[in-house]
DNA sequence: ACGATGACAGTTT
DNA sequence: CAAACTGCCATCG
């Protein structure tokens, strides 16, 4: 019987190989990677995933490439996460604006290199 | 079992 | 253009 937590543990892990392919100087949207994941209104979840990733165990994952539809960084309760975030993402190029929120029509990663 | 919360998103006011 | 509202799914008290 397949148990439920397969699934689980089997988005978790897709997501986390998704966001491994995001290539440096573009980002992706919580939403577009869940499309890409065929769960295209579980945004949330992607944010979940990505919520109990570890400093130094998945190191190898750039979460700080996934950010919200607005092109913005969302993490309201936790103001230290969001200033790391925003400076890995301009060491790899990406400009926000006085908004907080960056260009996504300019730095949104299409994901092609996934259907190779 | 139920209601509240959350690293979201799309639409409406 | 910004705030509010609603929908979606999983986790927590």
């Amino acid at each position: 019987m397949v148990g439920n937590r397969e699934e689980k543990e089997g988005f978790r892990a897709a997501v986390l190989a998704l966001v491994s392919r995001i290539p440096a100087g573009e980002v992706a949207t919580y939403g577009q990677i869940a499309a890409m994941l065929g769960a295209a209104n579980q945004a949330r979840r992607v944010g979940m995933v990505l919520a109990g990733l570890r400093h130094g165990l998945d190191s190898e994952v750039p979460w700080h490439r996934v950010i919200n539809a607005a092109g913005g960084i969302s993490a309201p309760n936790d103001a230290h996460r969001f200033i790391v975030q925003r400076s890995l993402l301009e060491a790899e190029g990406v400009v926000f604006g006085a908004t907080g929120r960056c260009d996504l029509r300019r730095y949104r990663w299409d994901g092609v290199s996934v259907f190779s």
